[in-house]
DNA sequence: CGTCTTTGACCAGCGC
DNA sequence: GCGCTGGTCAAAGACG
């Protein structure tokens, strides 16, 4: 076999004895929500962890991505019953009591219009969501067996045809990766693995097993150029509770997959790259000894920078994929990155890589050459500007071209708009994203669950000892500028030694 | 013995 | 209609 499958699928055993802590914190976290929710009573909806707008104010379509946390006070459901499931994947009692209450998934809520749209396309494909609906619709087999399946895909088929909707949107990720698979925090299965044309590495099928369920599925392949890219492609939500450590990727594949989804949405080209940076670096992950892609959730307060000078909608194709390219050195051509593309991609974001300041206090391994992985986001500190970081908001006055399948857009720094003219650019970016187009809340809300989250247990998951120093010294910013994440979005009472 | 991986077979979609 | 390709199934083997 030509392909660098040295490694074991994955290392469960390391990430089983990580799920003690990760349940200490998340609970922390739910204890966090639950004030929050406290202080909220007017918001039904955030009750149950999602982000909702006000819909009075959105009367057009609205796009949630709910990072839910679902505060059980009743009788657990079904699937969280299970503490050791099919595949056998035993949980500790911690881990379910948390996974009870955390729930990541693409909630999309719409006005009617939308809304049918979106049934239509979610729900006759493999991406239900556990939400309102999915409490009703309990799962009652593992996977559909494949006559079933057929029926599904008939069905599909015709009310695809009815709505002119894509099939399944994909998210895939192009990554340096030495393993076999990147380690995600989901628990996978694999299933299949077949040859792929124009590819000597075969491409090998996994499924989620962390529910019976799940039907989430991910793909992953080399890259036929260079090996050390592996290229893994998510497809469809998980319907269960996640590990806080998986709940970043999900957050970040949904988010994404739910602007696919969006027309108008995706089609505000410039705040595609806003939102995406908003979920990324929600979302920035941290090398972990256990080689395990960890993502750390604490980059608002410190807020890092993720350029992302390609990037391109088309929904166009059956699967509508967006690609987050994860490999490209800053020096790279921007077509440089797109050289590989899967046969569905359809939306690429090229995460450019650059020097962070940060690269010199993150460790050494073979993440660090994934140094794409969001840590190439590079965290652009204006020293100048009194410590200033810069948020790429993306240039909304440039002209776009759009629906152009594999033709990125090369963003060029200088639309980095207004780095220096606004007192503070991260509540200019903030503004100028939410301002911009209502729908953008919901990927910020995504970004900033997840941060407000990882900041409600503690500010670190696990080993995250590196970037303290920067994120002190962002903290301080934010604390002294942010005018406008104060009592809303960031509402903790800063630990002391912060202060 | 239970679980997971491997791998050949099968099926559906799509292009010619 | 036929062949190619992607995706999935499921039996068999490997492994702990």
């Amino acid at each position: 076999m030509c392909c660098h499958y040295f490694m074991q699928n994955q290392d469960l055993e390391s990430a089983k004895g990580e799920t003690m802590g990760e349940a200490r914190e998340e609970n922390k976290m739910l204890e966090f929500f639950e004030i929050l929710q406290q202080d909220k009573p007017e918001d039904a909806t955030n009750a149950k962890g999602v982000f909702s707008h006000d819909e009075e104010n959105e009367e057009s379509e609205l796009v949630s991505l709910s990072l839910g946390i679902s505060i059980s006070k009743g009788k657990p459901t079904k699937d969280e019953k299970i503490l050791k499931n099919k595949n056998g994947i035993e949980k500790t009692e911690d881990e379910d009591v948390h996974n009870k209450r955390l729930v990541l998934g693409l909630d999309i809520n719409l006005d009617p219009v939308d809304q049918d749209e979106l049934t239509a396309n979610n729900s006759t494909t493999e991406s239900s969501f556990v939400g309102e609906r999915g409490k009703e619709e309990e799962p009652t087999e593992m996977w559909p067996p494949s006559k079933v399946l057929k029926t599904m895909k008939s069905v599909d088929k015709s009310e695809v045809s009815q709505h002119d909707q894509p099939k399944k949107t994909r998210v895939s990720i192009r990554a340096r990766c030495d393993t076999q698979t990147m380690n995600d925090g989901c628990h996978w299965r694999k299933y299949g693995q077949k040859m792929a044309k124009g590819n000597p590495c075969p491409r090998a099928y996994y499924r989620c097993t962390a529910s019976p369920s799940c039907p989430v599925r991910k793909q992953v392949q080399r890259c036929a150029e260079d090996m050390s890219i592996l290229i893994t492609t998510y497809e469809g939500t998980h319907n269960h509770p996640l590990p806080m450590s998986a709940t970043a990727m999900a957050c970040t594949t949904s988010a994404a997959a739910s602007m696919l989804q969006s027309p108008s949405l995706s089609s505000q080209h410039g705040l595609v790259d806003s939102a995406i940076s908003s979920i990324i670096n929600s979302s920035a992950p941290y090398y972990n000894p256990n080689n395990a892609l960890n993502f750390s959730t604490h980059q608002v307060s410190r807020p890092q920078q993720f350029y992302f000078p390609n990037s391109s909608i088309s929904t166009l194709n059956s699967h509508p994929t967006i690609t987050l390219d994860l490999t490209t050195p800053p020096t790279s051509s921007s077509n440089s990155s797109f050289t590989c593309m899967p046969k569905y991609s359809s939306t690429n974001l090229n995460f450019s890589s650059g020097f962070s300041p940060l690269h010199s206090s993150m460790p050494q391994s073979p993440w660090n050459s994934y140094s794409g992985y969001f840590n190439s986001g590079t965290l652009s500190q204006n020293r100048h500007h009194g410590g200033n970081y810069m948020l790429n908001t993306g240039n909304q006055n440039q002209p776009h071209s759009l629906g152009h399948l594999h033709q990125p857009i090369y963003m060029s720094n200088n639309s980095t708009i207004s780095q220096h003219s606004f007192p503070n650019p991260i509540v200019a970016a903030t503004e100028a994203i939410i301002t911009s187009n209502p729908k953008f809340q919901s990927a910020l809300a995504t970004a900033l669950t997840a941060y407000v989250g990882n900041e409600a247990s503690g500010g670190r998951l696990r080993e995250n000892h590196v970037l303290e120093n920067a994120e002190l010294m962002n903290l301080k910013l934010l604390r002294s500028e942010n005018s406008i994440g104060n009592s809303s979005i960031f509402p903790l009472p800063l630990p002391e030694q912060w202060k």
